[in-house]
DNA sequence: ATCAAATATTACCTATACGTAATAAATTTT
DNA sequence: AAAATTTATTACGTATAGGTAATATTTGAT
């Protein structure tokens, strides 16, 4: 504790000598993530949607053919349950969508797109493609496919490093 | 409206076609940041604190000589004066900093690390850098500058495009 | 100096994020 | 097949994201 506190009365801050704030990973995912999100929110706010409720929709058009179940949708947005299924609540009372219990698995609710539901998507689609071409324009086009393929790599980490923080509460 | 249906109704993903799913930007960007959040949380959540605080406490250690204001962590967090006002009063009530009326401006606030916020980051800290290396391990290391850069080009196209969404609301 | 415009923060609202517990239905075990 | 286990979802609680409006203060224009 002493170590901690002299090393911070002085002025050199490790993190900072370590890694040059402009190059910390979390701080760059953090900026572009909240970023991105903030400026696509704004852009379809007129459309009565949200960042979120049209990653749900584009889900369920890309797998248009039976729906998806809550589980299906939670997988594919890398995200949870719980926040799924609050959302689903709203875009159905919201008249986006459809939920009815699973013939095959009564647990589960196969979620369905209305049509206002696809129609909203197509017309947030054209906005969010706009929005992304704006964004990696700032990018050399040769370098993009080579910055998609890593950023693909880190976020499987990301992903597999938060399974592993879980596991290991759980059953060591 | 009939040219989105039957494209809708035929095979194709038009989404699909242009650019496959793994290598949407905003999809990776979500996976890798939800990823990396999740990660953290569960493995912190035992010190009290949760990502976001942490991104405080760091902000107030990297900063330490006279506290920030509100404003200022605001910005260094990417993030919304809404937001920060309620995770800083939170924080205070968990005795992590104190807020105090700043002297020059009497409108603003001026936030310092307590003992125990200055204490709780280090602890943190160790975490975090362990994190950092796990995920960034999964990366070729001589890549790792390159994609760092890069990542912060498109930080801050986000953020611009964020600036310019609001603006073409109010005064255009 | 005074009044208007800009600014830092708070108050209040809705939408996530995600943890824990409860519930119900499917699956596995005995 | 009945009981135990696993699994999909809901219910409920706390934390964060961020929009709008109100408040207090500072700054700028007259």
């Amino acid at each position: 504790m002493d170590d901690i506190s002299s090393a911070l009365d002085q002025g050199a801050m490790p993190d900072e000598v370590d890694s040059p704030v402009k190059f910390r990973f979390p701080l760059l995912l953090r900026r572009a993530w909240y970023g991105l999100n903030q400026a696509f929110r704004r852009r379809i706010v007129h459309l009565g949607i949200t960042p979120d409720q049209y990653t749900v929709l584009r889900n369920l058009c890309e797998k248009h053919t039976d729906g998806l179940t809550q589980k299906d949708l939670t997988q594919r947005m890398s995200s949870d349950p719980n926040t799924v299924a609050s959302l689903l609540e709203r875009m159905e009372s919201a008249g986006l969508l459809t939920r009815k219990i699973d013939d095959q698995d009564r647990r589960a609710r196969r979620i369905m797109l209305s049509a206002v539901g696809k129609k909203r998507f197509y017309q947030a689609q054209a906005i969010a493609q706009e929005l992304q071409g704006e964004v990696l324009g700032a990018l050399n086009g040769d370098d993009c496919p080579r910055f998609m393929h890593e950023l693909g790599i880190l976020a499987d980490a990301c992903r597999e490093a938060a399974d592993r923080s879980l596991k290991g509460t759980k059953s060591s």
